[in-house]
DNA sequence: ATTAGCACTCCTTCAAACTGAGTGCTAATA
DNA sequence: TATTAGCACTCAGTTTGAAGGAGTGCTAAT
């Protein structure tokens, strides 16, 4: 059997009604809903084709039907063709002016989740490859010490070190010099334990303080390749709005689950090779999503950049019946703002906010 | 009418009973629970004193009776004048070895929810009145500044600065040697424009310049007086185990909330003077609670100190039947946990993980 | 190929009937 | 006088069955 003109336009037609009741629909609706002047029965005909070629199914005998994720699917990816009419300018003033990056993505992520009434997500950037920008000592005290390291892309990450024993003016100094020549442009996979020891040994000073220094500064470099990524989410009481998401034990799995950010993470390192347009959109619906708890669900991300190799995903969270289009719509735009607010070329300009803050 | 020993113990027992079951208890179910060997009739002569009294109601005619606020009331300060038996010592080794504080008190909010079946949350703790302990600039690059500012508590926040034109490595050297001798030792609440502007002029560099640092500076430090609270919470889901909760208009309030730190905030920041027990800890039953959505619940939260002036708050949430015992117990025991892994004297030694996190 | 018509299914709603937990009152009892 | 047994009554919750309605599948007619 073959999905001809006239069965796409019916399916379609069952799509977009579902998508809006949420209820099974009949064969009568979409005789009236659509233009093809066709009698309930011979849409019923067609029905049923649709279901045995598994676009619909009926939730019980004498129900309407409902669609499956595989007329999802077909939906969605028919919608993506469609190419980006009108990326409806959401008003850039919206985001007060806060200059705290964090505080902005808390905003986004929250004007995302109230204008789409899903719940949505958003991880801040991080970067995969990046190099060691600057590394400063400074002498706080006699026996403490305050690391910064800035990395490309200008995170700044810091970190106090009690020292056993003291140090002196002269010896920050050396330590600052070798540390600046040996670290400056390698990756952070670059530094690893081997380098770690060559250095120390090169540094050649008493090995105890040379040791916590540097045992220091790989950690804190390690931390930021570490899954340390945050996420942020809003609107996770949306999913009341859908009844077929709220039920006690559904919504407390949904919930329990946007609470680990962990898992959410898998949505960001999702396989990179997986379809995705080419506005980094991508659709998960149902039993493809990669997390168990939201095989109830459709889920959308996508990827926004700020230049310089630094990434993040928004992504929204929602019923099977969410309406794809609005939601990719709003994707694209909130991709467009946060480009638009931090996406500078990598001119040595900073995002304002990139500052780092303390937990 | 008085509230003599018998009626105590009934009450009790009812009280203790509608925690267990949740549902409404009758007076035949206390005739067999007590060791009072009283009949139900008489249970019930004194439950009608009871309610006559607002310890208990009858959520409808020929219903069994449930406690009241001014019941659990009664119950939690008795409960508060037990004194503490038995910290549980909760096995400090569950904390793995991560050194970052951020990770153990995400961990730590974890193990409360699950621990309790309750939702928890908890406040990273955070500074009222600090000194500005050391400030750093350095040159990235000859238009970009990197400022570092230590504050007491060895909290160091950090940013950088885009300059509109060049600026030497004296004029670096000057500025850092300006800067310490007349901000080091000010609280933060000390650096008001008026002192900065002093500053700028002071400095009598192109002034251009010296603003820019000066006013990012200022407002990296009010930043942290600002309210940017870092709020963790978890076991959102637990409140579906609660059925009193866990229909979904009360509990769409009540994980809208939860989301919005902010709120949150107002149990942090409530009232000192509130009644609270040696331990710092409050319990705050139904309508006594500061927010508005959870009417319904029991919110006991404990002050958690880290020595230095460092405090931070955590916090149970629950419906009104709570286990107030075990939850006040949880909360002593983490309390001491957090004391005992990062409270250390002021002696210049640092809690390891006070370093910053960029966002 | 399409449609009208009809029997059939099964969810939903509603009200009536039933059940059981619990009360309040009264009269008997210790 | 305090306690208790007994009984009538109340009312939420559950079950039951009937009616309604939406929707289907099939068949025969167009």
């Amino acid at each position: 059997m073959e999905l001809d003109a006239r069965k796409t336009t019916i399916l379609d037609a069952i799509i977009r009604t579902y998508l809006k009741t949420g209820e099974p629909v009949g064969s009568r609706t979409i005789s009236k809903y659509t233009d093809l002047n066709l009698s309930s029965a011979t849409i019923r005909n067609e029905m049923s084709d649709l279901e045995e070629m598994g676009y619909i199914i009926q939730p019980h005998t004498s129900a309407g039907r409902i669609p499956t994720d595989k007329a999802y699917r077909l939906y969605v990816d028919r919608l993506v063709e469609k190419k980006t009419e009108q990326v409806t300018a959401v008003n850039s003033l919206m985001i007060a002016r806060t200059n705290r990056m964090e505080g902005i993505l808390k905003q986004v992520v929250r004007m995302l989740a109230a204008n789409t009434n899903y719940t949505a997500m958003l991880s801040a950037p991080s970067y995969k490859q990046n190099k060691v920008k600057f590394i400063q000592l400074s002498k706080l005290s006699p026996r403490q010490l305050l690391t910064v390291v800035v990395i490309d892309g200008n995170i700044v990450k810091n970190h106090l070190i009690d020292l056993a024993e003291e140090i002196t003016e002269e010896q920050v100094l050396k330590l600052n010099l070798l540390l600046n020549t040996r670290f400056n442009g390698l990756t952070l996979s670059d530094i690893n334990l081997g380098l770690i020891s060559n250095v120390k040994e090169e540094a050649g000073m008493h090995s105890e303080i040379v040791s916590e220094v540097l045992d220091t500064i790989a950690e804190v470099i390690r931390a930021e390749t570490d899954e340390n990524m945050q996420i942020y989410t809003s609107g996770a009481n949306n999913i009341f709005k859908y009844p077929e998401l709220s039920d006690s034990e559904r919504a407390s799995r949904l919930i329990s689950t946007l609470e680990e950010k962990e898992t959410l993470a898998d949505f960001i390192n999702a396989d990179e090779e997986e379809a995705q347009d080419d506005n980094g959109i991508r659709v998960y619906i149902g039993d493809e999503s990669p997390v168990e708890s939201m095989k109830d669900c459709s889920v959308v991300t996508a990827t926004y950049e700020l230049g310089d190799g630094l990434q993040g995903t928004i992504g929204i969270i929602g019923p099977k019946r969410m309406d794809y289009e609005h939601v990719m719509n709003s994707l694209k735009t909130v991709k467009a703002t946060l480009s638009d607010i931090f996406g500078k070329a990598d001119s040595g300009s900073v995002p304002e906010g990139t500052e780092s803050e303390d937990s």
